[in-house]
DNA sequence: GATGTAGAGTATCGAGTCGATACTATCCGT
DNA sequence: ACGGATAGTATCGACTCGATACTCTACATC
């Protein structure tokens, strides 16, 4: 098995330890990787996107593993659910100040700071090679991109002023100001 | 919170998600993610490293979570364990056929196909982007760098001919053909 | 030779993941 | 009002995983 430098499946292998390296740190302070990673997206969706459904298709799991996690994190106290009313069952999901307490400690931290530590440029080609194979395989299994607002299709840019919001065209609302640097579930890359 | 194009954090969300999507593409097939990524090990690692000590190492995890890991995959007939004489408890793990077979399988190919439609130059910048942030986790972390011999200080490159092999100033044992290019858990990077 | 003592591996336990399946509750179109 | 689609839950079994305590071997020191 040889393996040259910038051979795909030496780079396959990099993935793979450092992958598996991430997810041994997501261990102890009593969260394990899954819940870490359910808080994560939490922390970082938008309020359309806080449900058990959207969460299960973020992390390609079934319903069922991702109602126990959240059962889980709701048993620590670190998230609470609330009904969305007119919305058939569906279910919003907040983190509490103690969730966000939690995150604080990510061990993921320790991989932003390896990042920030390579040449500016090295960062921003790395970003958009990640984005493209993640987007390969995202495209290959037929799953959603999960895009921040800004970058979806349906993205109506407002001018910024009280009277003129951003705006989402696929739910026909309105904006706050910041939601459209968050998580949408529903998010379609601009084409 | 922000995520512009090429920040770290961003970064390290992409990274999150295509390790969780990978990982959750190892279901299936009979294996699950553990177990797949102990056959990766012991398909490419030397037979110097096969021991479950150096698995649980090279996994960031602990010696009993890996020796059940071990047991599953010899109950699945897709490894072996033999004594290894002369060396203690020490055990040497190897595949059968069924659990090379298995390999074949692995749907860290389709990884490895998405990094294949990288441009050439793209994929030795992935490769050194990611070899520098894995580099630098493992020495923050204290943990080995489990590369393969042939990158390694201990190395003594030969004559490529016989009666001159390559060889292991650590062990001081001769390697045969291709062992420079297998994983060691003894590796030390050249300095 | 006896006696640590360090290293390698295993047994066992409890919390939790995870997929599969079957289930309930709510809405929407006809 | 009925049927289907959608959203979430309950339960089960196989497995991961860390923690702890244990066994077995080799080796150094007395």
């Amino acid at each position: 098995m040889h393996l040259p430098p910038g051979s795909p499946s030496r780079i396959a292998g990099l993935f793979e330890r450092l992958a598996r390296l991430m997810r041994s740190c997501g261990h102890g302070s009593g969260l394990n990787p899954a819940q870490l990673e359910a808080l994560r997206y939490l922390a970082s969706c938008n309020r359309f996107s806080n449900s058990p459904g959207a969460l299960a298709e973020y992390l390609a799991a079934t319903k069922g593993t991702v109602s126990q996690t959240i059962q889980a994190l709701e048993r620590k106290g670190l998230v609470t659910k609330a009904a969305r009313q007119g919305r058939g069952r569906s279910i919003a999901i907040t983190l509490t100040e103690a969730g966000r307490a939690a995150l604080a400690g990510d061990p993921w931290h320790r991989m932003s700071d390896q990042v920030r530590m390579l040449d500016e440029q090295d960062q921003v080609a790395l970003d958009a090679t990640l984005a493209a194979i993640l987007g390969g395989l995202l495209a290959g299994n037929g799953l959603k991109s999960f895009g921040v607002c800004r970058t979806c299709r349906y993205f109506e840019r407002g001018g910024g002023v009280p009277g003129h919001p951003d705006r989402c065209g696929l739910l026909k609302l309105d904006l706050a100001p910041g939601d459209a640097d968050l998580i949408c579930s529903e998010h379609r890359a601009a084409a």
